[in-house]
DNA sequence: TGGGGGCACCTTTTT
DNA sequence: GGTGCCCCCA
């Protein structure tokens, strides 16, 4: 391993300007080649900086021409990010970096190349979740297996989880093979993959997969990208699963000159396949890896980034790093307990319009939230004050059923095999032709092993298939014919609008009265015009599989709402971190799945969401949660324990918190779900479930009306009766002393006072 | 075949 | 509380 020194570098070659204005730790981490190297950036230290200016770098001293370096990110956008970046160093050479793209474009430039070696051809489809879910479907319900109980989305996650880990059917072993259906996952996995082959089909674990197969058995292929790839760069690389490592280390064989960038802090796709252990063993992975730390943080004042870097000191899965920042002082981090959601949601929008008053701009702002549930209150109090706010990661374009349909119409009519665009849409939009007679012709199809389109051809023609099905059928496969003869010559946007018409597809949107078809039309209309933003048919296909969702113009002067998930990457002044309550974040429901390692994970997303203000982050809790429609009593979360008290500031405005001192420290946390007033049998038997590893959920507090009545787990009617334990906003715990009607007289531990509590029951809600 | 009503579900989701 | 899905009925 030959470790050039910086001073040998800069006598080597000129001087070069991109380079100015790096920390010695960045010029260190663009510098550093000739062998592994794992960039450990923590948040805000310019990772992107980094990698952009090493490709830069690489390029602009002659080690390596643009087709001779693998970039990967996890994302569209980062990927283009880079681009544009480096194109600003180096000026359009950046167009010639045709290996820079997401793991999953790359796969498939590779995947086209090579289809046939496992037996795919070089024009495959690239399908999405929701027709995997079809076929899985379909597939579940040729074994004659219980789709109630293990349903398709249940087989989608797990092989999913095992594509992730780069397993193969036959590579599964004893207990992977028992995790569904009891052990009939494994044949359904080989029936599924057999089944992508012949509609010449891949998901998209299988871009990773396949790719990953193919640089196992052919040394001669991989050998062929050893030559070809000089330095390899990776981004994010704390989110990369099994396959994606397994894919880096056979393509870094060659060259040796790996650069990984990630930060342990910040892995927070577990759920999703993601190894953290693949950051954390990296330098036992490439022997001889040199690590550069960057702790430098350049965007967020001290008392943010200590009470994130005090908060994340708690995960014992790190490998440890000691930010720092020049920028000294800035606002504590804000501390806010609140009634309930809509409490908190009054008082975010409240706080937005002060900082708005003092001539910040909306676009300053960010609302980031554990689950989209959480969003609702806030779009509800923002769309009342006429608060300009975007959600960002909603529904996505291409998923969306008008936008696919239109796709499958597309995609038929360029391969008339196309079996999946076949079911979609041939009877979208309604043509009387149902369920029984696709049946029929799938069944056909199967019997004479040709597509779903032939197969109909032929029935049509017999007695098989009777009376408006059969003229049905006919009409439309005489349409599709023409449409392919059309296609010949015609520009692909155009053709897309004719067959959309035609179709009757359109009408059927304009015929529709309810008040989401003026918008499906709309995307309608939108997708004709992103067409025509691609050379082919093929090109814009291929996009859309890959890319999830349109460029948004985003210079708009908005409040940000997203999760916290949607957040990373991203920086604003000012940062809302509503519902840190336990079962909400940290989410009882990873905590049930996974436990201890779940825990790690939520309090990166803690970290995340931190980390992601400049000059003010504000936490808030709430005291009543309701959840889907039922009301939670909630205690805070433990993250806020976990803060270190002097660079938080706490306040209360419930009144259940005393807040009679100043200071973090003088927060009463109320007894945890193991205290007396939480050991009600519904308590108990939820407590049991997550222990056995079964799911289960808290169980509802009635929390209506000013009082609550604590530990009445089993019973949520709000009936009263003297005896009972209750819990007032105000006046803390207290013992119901007497019933009468709409009235309680309680006495309050506390203060040993006597109380009136009149008529909650008849301000419920 | 298609519409209406009952019912189970409900996290995060770069590709 | 809202939605998507399935089943049953016309």
């Amino acid at each position: 391993m030959s470790n050039l020194s910086i001073s040998d570098m800069a006598r080597a070659k000129p001087p070069t300007p991109y380079l100015d204005g790096l920390n010695d730790e960045q010029r260190k981490a663009v510098e550093t080649m000739d062998g592994p190297v794992l960039v450990l950036a923590g948040a805000g230290t310019g990772k992107t900086r980094v990698l952009t200016t090493r490709l830069a770098h690489i390029l602009a001293t002659g080690r390596a021409r643009p087709w001779e370096i693998l970039c990967v990110t996890f994302t569209n956008k980062a990927a283009r990010e880079m681009k544009e970046r480096v194109g600003a160093i180096i000026g359009d050479a950046v167009e010639g970096v045709p290996w820079l793209g997401t793991f999953h474009s790359v796969s498939a430039q590779i995947l086209r190349r090579h289809a046939e070696l496992v037996g795919l051809k070089s024009s495959f489809t690239i399908l999405d979740t929701d027709d995997q879910l079809r076929l899985l479907k379909q597939i579940i319900r040729a074994a004659e297996i219980d789709e109630k109980r293990w349903t398709p989305r249940h087989l989608a996650q797990t092989i999913d989880g095992w594509k992730n880990r780069g397993v193969l059917p036959s590579e599964l072993d004893e207990n992977d093979r028992w995790s569904f259906a009891e052990g009939k996952g494994q044949e359904l996995y080989a029936t599924y993959q057999a089944r992508l082959r012949t509609l010449n089909c891949c998901d998209f674990g299988d871009l990773l997969l396949h790719t990953l197969t193919i640089f196992k058995t052919q040394a001669d292929v991989l050998a062929e990208y050893h030559r070809k790839f000089r330095y390899v760069l990776v981004d994010e690389y704390q989110d990369t699963n099994v396959a994606q490592y397994l894919w880096l280390r056979l393509l870094a064989q060659g060259s040796n000159n790996i650069c990984c960038v990630g930060d342990d802090d910040q892995s927070i796709y577990g759920w999703r396949g993601a190894e953290v252990d693949n950051i954390l063993r990296f330098d036992k992975d490439f022997p001889g890896a040199e690590v550069v730390r960057l702790e430098r943080n350049y965007r967020s004042t001290e008392h943010i980034l200590a009470a994130a870097s005090g908060l994340i000191t708690s995960n014992k899965d790190r490998l440890g790093k000691t930010l720092w920042t020049e920028d000294e002082g800035g606002e504590k981090v804000e501390v806010r307990g609140l009634w309930d959601g809509e409490a908190e949601a009054r008082f975010v929008a409240e706080e937005i319009e002060n900082w708005v008053s003092k001539s910040h701009p909306y676009s300053d702002t960010a609302v980031l939230v554990r689950a989209s549930w959480q969003m609702r209150a806030f779009e509800d109090r923002f769309i009342m004050l006429g608060l300009p706010y975007k959600v960002i990661g909603g529904p996505r374009f291409f998923e969306r059923a008008e936008v696919r349909d239109a796709h499958a119409y597309m995609r038929l009519v360029r391969s008339h095999e196309d079996d999946l665009a076949f079911e979609r849409i041939i009877n979208t939009p309604k043509r009387g032709i149902g369920d029984t007679t696709v049946q029929k012709i799938a069944i056909a199809a199967r019997e004479m092993n040709v597509c779903m389109s032939d197969a109909a051809r032929t029935l049509s023609q017999t007695d098989e298939i009777r009376g408006k099905a059969r003229t049905s059928i006919k009409v439309f496969l005489r349409d599709m014919d023409r449409w392919r003869e059309q296609a010949r010559d015609s520009r692909h946007d155009e053709l897309a609008e004719i067959i959309l018409d035609e179709s009757g597809y359109t009408a059927m949107w304009r015929e529709d009265k309810t008040p989401q078809a003026a918008g499906k039309l709309e995307n309608l209309k939108e997708l004709v015009r992103s067409m025509g933003e691609y050379e082919t048919l093929e090109a814009y296909l291929e996009h859309v599989a890959l890319v999830t969702d349109l460029d948004r113009a985003g210079d708009e002067d908005e409040v940000s709402l997203m999760t916290l998930h949607a957040a990373k990457g991203l920086e604003f002044p000012l940062v809302f971190l509503p519902g840190w309550e336990e079962t909400v974040f940290p989410s009882q429901r990873s905590l049930d799945e996974k436990g201890t390692r779940a825990l790690e994970e939520e309090r990166r997303l803690a970290y995340v969401g931190i980390t992601r203000a400049r000059e003010r982050a504000v936490l808030t809790f709430t005291a009543n949660r309701m959840i889907y429609g039922r009301w939670h009593s909630v205690i805070p979360s433990r993250f806020i324990d976990e803060l270190p008290a002097d660079h938080v500031e706490a306040r209360s405005d419930t009144g259940i918190y005393d807040s009679s001192g100043p200071g973090f420290e003088n927060v009463h946390t109320p007894p945890s779900p193991s205290a007396s007033s939480y050991s009600s049998p519904g308590w108990k038997r939820y407590q049991a479930n997550s222990a056995a590893g079964k799911g289960s959920r808290p169980p509802t507090i009635n929390a209506k009306a000013n009082l609550i009545q604590s530990g009445n787990a089993g019973d949520t009617t709000g009936k009263w009766k003297t005896g009972d334990r209750v819990f007032h906003d105000k006046f803390g715990y207290g013992k119901v002393k007497r019933v009468d009607g709409s009235k309680l007289t309680v006495r309050f531990d506390k203060a040993g006072e006597k109380k009136v509590v009149e008529s909650f029951l008849k301000d419920l809600p």
